[in-house]
DNA sequence: CTGAAAGCGCTTACAG
DNA sequence: CTGAAAGCGCTTACAG
């Protein structure tokens, strides 16, 4: 009971008299036990609160029970949120499952931080994710042979991947504003090289197809990524008289409410504004900004679950979540 | 060369002629090895790119050359910042030592993920912050007999700890302020359990003793957590014309500056502010906000120092970092 | 259903 | 300076 001495399955064995293939048979459930022996085992086991050793183990059935988790090196900037709770969905799932998260922080380029996870066989399988990594890291792994899982989509048939239904989510807010009676709705975004963006405006034409409303390509900006950009593109919305700004990001958003601010433009009296994305920056602003929330912890324990089915040889398949939430604030009021 | 096949120690002896004691001990430089059998050895292992097993190693040594970080469940809301930068520079430093960093999600009280790391037996010692978990984890550590070390500082004579030299640092900073003429500011801060709110109170009004600047107990407030107690606070400041506002933290901050743009006082004409604290929420404020900027990064490769140090069985002694800066900015002009 | 034995890939006293 | 052997704490074919 209270002794805190650690037991191997070795003493387990002698204290039972039996063998050690037995005890470890007992453990796993592996082999043919029986029910008598088996109980006499998980009884002393629970009683001495015996662990086995993940290591030793692990080094039997060359495993490692622990997951590598690739961060971007600016995750705090970026998204601080999304990769906390992410973090935390993919924790919660390995630990359900006896792994164990080890992380490796790259700038994105920079391979030799997850080399080492690799070539030194500390994880059996690792997770990405598309804003935290380029293709270098991908076909790294891909190369290397290591299982992994991307969070963000990838047009590779090989690669396996979890994703947010963005098109389905962006179609769904805009379609929301297109009903509050808005008719030019600006389209501002950062890097058409991202992905994830061209999903987005896929969302907020299907919307305006499905209403039937046009859309002036006058009013559609890319490559929006500092303030001057911004200052410029918001000319030429006012001048365009758009009725709101849809943004493709928190970040994009923040740029454009400052624009706003500068030129004392009240929100949402004067112009509304809304994003694709949820951040503090943009649910504390004042006023608070109208924008899509995903649910990056769901994304997490999804990819986790994705990479263990990848692991233990399970049939997996890619996953594109639905749990977003359109959440309408001042902005748009 | 360019062959991918995993050697085994085993490999190399056979291939070199010679034993796999003698490999090893070409490896890690431990006991007599012949400077030639010692560089035929390490040629080999070069030319093959042979990697040890760090798993085997560790088995074999009784160590897993991981580190366990354990982190707050809501760090992205508190100072995503601050632990960014503490992670990378933890896993610099780890990484260097060829070590790993394992993580572990906690809400500071349940003990349950820490406890996963230590009784399967996956980390040599652990990293906590003192922002992150109440005593209950050191408790545990402690009777766990877990090396760990807190970042934050602790009374406990056998707790190993890196801190920043908050007072010393509030103290310039306070200094700063007098120096451009300030005589009535008030201190407002957070929960006073907090040790570090000590620490910067303690900093404020050496800075002002120091300089023979009498301090006034009726601009001293504590507990302010929420924006009904900011305005109160407020109130009292602005009854009691103080000139200047100093907040312990970045989040008391926030919730004074919003009450500020509330009541639409300009910043810094009508009232001065700063922080002790610096995030992002006060970089890019309007106007930004003075206040301490601390070397996160530094802190972690320090607390990752110190606990390889202990896991050496090197000298370790706790370490007070004066790396930190003062960042005037708009709100004190 | 159970056990003896070999194996996972290293390290390290011990003997020479 | 080097090697044979035992050991780290598990698993798992193989034989019974």
């Amino acid at each position: 009971m209270g002794d805190n001495r650690i037991y191997r399955i070795e003493d387990i064995a002698r204290e039972l008299g039996i063998s050690t293939s037995t005890v470890s048979r007992s453990i796993s459930g592996k082999g043919r036990i029986s029910q008598a022996t088996r109980e006499r085992v998980l009884d002393f086991i629970s009683s001495h609160d015996y662990r086995p050793s993940v290591q030793a183990k692990g080094l039997a059935q060359n495993k490692t029970y622990n997951l590598g988790l690739v961060l971007p090196l600016d995750f705090s900037e970026r998204s601080p949120a999304f990769f906390k709770d992410c973090m935390s969905g993919i924790c919660e799932t390995a630990a359900g499952n006896n792994y164990d998260v080890m992380i490796s922080m790259t700038d994105g380029q920079d391979l030799s931080q997850i080399s080492r996870l690799v070539v030194n066989r500390k994880v059996d399988g690792i997770i990405i994710s598309r804003s935290a990594v380029d293709w270098r890291v991908e076909h790294f792994l891909k190369e290397k042979n290591v299982p992994f899982v991307l969070i963000g989509s990838s047009p590779d048939p090989d690669v396996f991947f979890v994703d947010n239904n963005n098109q389905e989510a962006c179609r769904e807010l805009t379609d929301i504003l297109l009903m509050k009676g808005m008719r030019r709705m600006a389209l501002v975004g950062g890097s058409a090289q991202h992905r994830v963006n061209e999903d987005r405006k896929q969302g907020f034409f299907r919307a305006h197809q499905e209403l039937g409303v046009p859309i002036d390509l006058n009013l559609f900006f890319m490559e929006v990524d500092r303030p001057v950009k911004a200052a410029e593109v918001l000319e030429k919305i006012l001048r365009e008289k758009a009725d709101g700004i849809v943004c493709m990001d928190d970040s994009v958003c923040a740029l454009m409410v400052d624009c706003l601010r500068e030129k004392r433009l009240q929100i949402p009296q004067e112009i509304r504004i809304a994003s694709f994305y949820d951040s503090v920056r943009l649910e504390y602003n004042i006023p608070s900004v109208t924008s899509l929330r995903f649910d990056a912890k769901e994304l997490g324990q999804s990819a986790c679950r994705l990479l263990l089915a990848l692991l233990g040889g399970y049939p997996a398949k890619n996953h594109i979540l639905d749990g977003y939430q359109v959440i309408l604030r001042e902005s748009t009021k």
